[in-house]
DNA sequence: TTTAACGTGTAG
DNA sequence: CTACACGTTAAA
């Protein structure tokens, strides 16, 4: 309660720590970190987008501390140091067969946030459901059941979460996108459950050399596997797919945001994220729309467009174009906020200069009262020239040493 | 240590 | 719901 997030004002000691959030049953979520082989992860930070410009770096405060949009990780990892919460010990997923590893790596379940090998289960009978776009990620044979019978509190923002996901630039929206376009067919008739043709081999396995040390020189960039592993390989656990609620329907109507809870997705026909020039020759299909950069161009409804993009897709320019509308809206907002912010700040800044000056001020106006008495009393102006806050935009190159000190105020560092 | 940025509370 | 701010963690 009191002062939180907000304003950079100050901040006790409350919130942020609480990855567990789910009492009971979880035990605080480890946090993730970036593969740093994706695709995302490969680039370097753009220096545009909003985080970028938040950063220290490129001349922003450092207030967000996010990643780049550009690069905010497509499948996230568990840390080096994560374990299983029942024989403590790291993936091992190199250590045996083909058909044996999915049991023998950390898998954490997206509800009860435990870490565990599906192997040290004891319960072998349950099944989970593995989360197919985050990496060992799953919903544990015991979540599952009791999600079934009724109760599962799901977190609000699941593990691999990101929040801007939505902005522009993002490979994560993009993945969203794929995502919810797969469905939605032309037979709006039918609402029932989705079936789709067994059909799950479609897409490669999201393994990587992900949160063990220990790898083997295999699968480069983009393994594209075909081999059918399933059914010999899961005894028990079995990748189910698992759509969501009807909820989940309705708000991907309207475009949303779904943290990557039960994602357990579908394999379903999806042709997303390509990185390999090997098989799957076509996917013209998919305009990946890579280029983006900067706004230079700002009018859109009157230009002759002749050729291409209408073509194309029509549905994907317009699309785009709207984005751009929200992106600048969303930029003036923050502009204005920004100024307001500042202000603020000052008004405080002053008020905590005048407090301290009281005194001074006040022996000031005294001794100018006695000492003047009844002579003539001329109004002291003392305002209005003691600032500097900061708001550089620019490096000041000078009179920096204080702030390098007064890290009380920003925490960071 | 330093640096990056995740995940969360919360004001709008 | 979104966007912000920020403690805190993961990694180098
Ligand atoms: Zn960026
Ligand atoms: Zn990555
Ligand atoms: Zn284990
Ligand atoms: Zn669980």
């Amino acid at each position: 309660h009191r002062a939180v997030g907000r304003p950079k004002g100050k901040l006790g000691a409350s919130a942020a720590v609480k990855l567990a959030a789910n009492r009971a049953t979880a035990g605080a979520r480890r946090r993730r970190t970036r593969c740093r082989k994706c695709e995302a992860c490969l680039r370097t930070e753009c220096g545009e987008c909003h985080f970028c410009r938040d950063m220290k770096k490129f001349g922003g405060p450092g207030r967000m501390k996010q990643s780049c949009i550009m690069r905010q990780c497509i499948a996230p990892v568990l840390p080096h140091t994560a374990v299983c919460l029942i024989c403590g010990e790291a993936g091992k997923e190199d250590t045996v067969e083909e058909e044996e590893k999915f049991n023998f790596m950390l898998m954490e379940c997206s509800i009860c946030n435990e870490i565990v090998h599906p192997s040290c289960l004891k319960v072998q009978d349950a099944e989970g459901v593995v989360n197919e776009e985050l990496p060992n990620c799953w919903e544990c044979p015991k979540c599952n059941h009791e999600g079934k019978t009724g109760k599962v509190y799901k977190q609000k923002r699941g593990p691999g979460f990101k929040y801007a996901s939505n902005l522009p630039g993002s490979l994560l929206k993009e993945q969203r996108l794929n995502r919810d376009l797969k469905d939605s067919p032309e037979t709006p008739g039918k609402k029932g459950e989705r079936e789709e043709n067994p059909k799950r081999r479609s897409e490669e396995h999201p393994r990587k050399g992900d949160g063990i040390p220990r790898r083997k020189s295999e699968e480069g960039p983009g393994v594209r596997k075909r081999r059918d592993v399933d059914r010999l390989s899961e005894p028990i656990v079995r990748k189910k797919l698992k759509i969501g609620k009807e909820e989940k329907l309705m708000r991907k109507k309207k475009r949303s945001l779904l943290p990557n809870e039960d994602h357990c997705t579908p394999i379903k026909s999806l042709r997303n994220i390509k990185q390999e020039p090997e098989d799957d020759p076509q996917l013209g299909s998919v305009p990946l729309t890579p280029q983006r950069a900067k706004e230079s161009d700002q009018s859109r409804s009157s230009s002759p467009r002749a050729g291409p993009s209408s073509e194309t897709d029509p549905s994907k320019d317009k699309e785009r174009d709207k984005e751009r509308d929200k992106e600048k809206d969303r930029e003036k907002d923050r502009e204005r906020s920004e100024r307001q912010r500042e202000k603020r700040k000052k008004r405080l800044h002053n008020k905590e200069l005048s407090k301290e000056l009281s005194k001074e001020l006040n022996l000031e106006i005294h001794k100018t009262e006695s000492s003047l008495a009844n002579e003539n009393q001329q109004p002291i102006k003392t305002e209005g020239d003691v600032e500097k806050a900061e708001k550089p935009k620019r490096q000041p190159a000078s009179g920096d040493k204080l702030h390098r000190l007064g890290k009380g105020l920003n925490g960071t560092v």
